[in-house]
DNA sequence: AGGGTCGATGTGTACGTTCACACGACGGGG
DNA sequence: CCCCGTCGTGTGAACGTACACATCGACCCT
């Protein structure tokens, strides 16, 4: 016997008030924890509700609260699928958590679609919003829609620039970059190649930075970084590439995927990993442990970035105050990709 | 000088209606496209949207009509990523064209994480509901809550039941199952073993019926399937178990993930694949085409499952017709991970 | 005993939109 | 020439909730 078997209307908050004998206005009190309401009376009201199987309307409550309590997600629609489905996911359940909703819209690169994305979210009254793997095109597009919400990117940015009040938020990728970069040194890597992501990216483009700078810092000699996707795809390709020019002795790749492509290439053009070239990936996606060899990577942990990221907007919009913006550090996952040098490569 | 510059307050349909000097009503019927309208007056209502900067309030809408114009999207937390992440942009897109919204929700396996999931998507109100990579779990619980609604499952279900007014829609993995199978079983190999999803998983299980149909049909000998988790960490621990028992030629994974752990075990193993073993996975995520040995697999098209269980749904909403139900074909993609068996092994 | 305070509950109104209906003008048919 | 249908537009409600304020009783203090 299902409670809602009344009308064909959904009960609404007059009909639990004439259930429970009470006005409209206790009823309303009790969804929203007044105070100031007699425990008896907060019983019969609960139990109203119960047997009426009433359920708030949200759109009435956002119509006069003017609040539609959803946080807007915008994000890339990337080959990387791993870390935006984790960040997204840890989002959910920590808006749910604060009574909050997402609106997730996905968009390309183009202006075009980032700004049909963007009307997408205005159009459903997004109070924040939360770009993951954020682009400069996408601040860009930002900044020309002169939106102002509570903006929260998820990127380690500290070299790019951004949106007046946007915090920025995410797992350090210039330190992993340098991490990973310093793991190829200490192992005794002089030549060094960096497989980049596309460096409107502003993630890739952090692990760029990172990298370069650990080569600085070591007086190392800096070869132009390869720029591409962040696909295994693409990987595959300049991995090809790189075989032919023979003048590194370790790649560092922009993610894992791409670590993968150029694993395929280095097998098809008969080198050995790690024994001819050592090869440093980029996230550690479950998969990456199964590489042939397992891959040694830098290790981020999106689920955190994306719980934050919502406590951060909420933060903001509930107390007014951003929160505290720490990165997080990531970690190195030594396996079986990187070794020492061998002779014959330089 | 941005047009929204009047005051706190967001301009609302009179507001319009008086710098087009109409009645709110005008401005009503030229933004749900009425036909009875003189086109002079309909331009000077555009223009004063224009001008004003006018939103129209989904809340206010909503509230009025009673209908929220949002799908509800159920999707299980899994390893795999791919798949349910390149159908939800798919479905965004093409609830976006029809003027439809998503709602979003993941959740876990347990009985209660899916009523907590089911409670998000009501209390949002959704219209209709598609549930990505459903488990039986998840139907148990949808017939528990006694929700009315159009239902749309994304599983080539034959073999399993569902709640009555539900369709399902998808790549038919009982074929795609059987066209792997029959792949191998072409090639010579006569012992094939499946490494298979949770069978609570509703896909995983018809790709476990075809596999079996297959065998059956060729009078091949059917050993039991392993059954675990579609993660690459699980395909590593089944193929270090199976290396054990060395009575196979050939392995069928339930997915690519699954796939590459095998791959990882059977090379750890010492064996050669596909010289000792040949693998099939399932899938063809763009990873696959980078393992090594890059992987044989069955390709499905998972952006046109999003779109059309999307339009499946709409159609539903929309114009009470449910849309017709076919299910797409997968295809095999033959790659390097799968050859003639060779003698020593049986 | 009376006034003031506070705690608990009720009444009016507004949010922005759509729907049902009313209304005036215009034209055609008798 | 009048009546009536149709086209274009306007007026009054209603949707379900939260906020501001009003009310009412009880209790305390003097």
């Amino acid at each position: 016997m299902p409670p809602e078997a009344g009308r064909g209307r959904a009960p609404n908050i007059r009909d639990v008030a004439a259930i429970a004998g009470v006005s409209y206005q206790t009823v309303s009190r009790v969804l929203n924890g007044s105070e100031k309401i007699r425990p008896e009376t907060k019983q019969r009201v609960l139990e109203a509700i119960e047997e009426s199987g009433f359920r708030p309307n949200q759109a009435a409550r956002a119509l006069v609260t003017s609040r539609s309590r959803t946080i807007g997600v915008l994000s890339t629609h990337q080959y990387a699928h791993y870390g935006p489905q984790t960040m997204v996911h840890a989002m959910e359940v920590a808006a749910d958590l604060a009574g909050y909703r997402l609106a997730l819209v996905t968009t390309g690169s183009t202006p075009e679609t980032i700004a049909a994305a963007l009307e997408r979210l205005v159009s459903q009254a997004v109070e924040a919003l939360i770009v993951v793997a954020p682009k400069v095109s996408v601040f860009e597009a930002i900044e020309d829609s002169s939106l102002d919400l509570p903006l929260v990117t998820l990127d380690s940015s500290i070299h790019n620039k951004r949106p007046g009040r946007a915090h920025s938020f995410a797992v350090d990728q210039y330190e992993g970059a340098r991490m990973a970069t310093r793991h190829l040194i200490e192992l005794g890597h002089r030549s060094i190649i960096h497989v980049a992501g596309p460096q409107d990216w502003i993630e890739a483009d952090e692990r760029m930075q990172g990298f370069l700078f650990e080569l600085g810092e070591k007086d190392l000699p800096v070869r132009a970084p390869i720029l591409g996707e962040l696909s295994a795809d693409f990987g595959y390709r300049a991995g090809v590439e790189l075989v032919r020019r023979r003048d590194f002795s370790a790649v560092f790749a922009a993610n894992d995927q791409m670590a993968l492509g150029l694993l395929h290439a280095f097998r098809d053009e008969g080198l050995s990993v790690p024994h001819d070239v050592s090869v440093v990936g980029f996230d550690d996606i479950p998969d990456a442990a199964h590489y042939l060899p397992p891959l040694t990577t830098v290790r981020q942990d999106f689920a955190a970035v994306g719980r934050r990221s919502v406590e951060l907007v909420i933060g903001e919009l509930d107390q007014g105050r951003p929160g505290s913006v720490e990165f997080i550090r990531p970690t190195l996952m030594v396996r079986e990709s990187t070794a020492p040098p061998t002779a014959g490569w330089r």
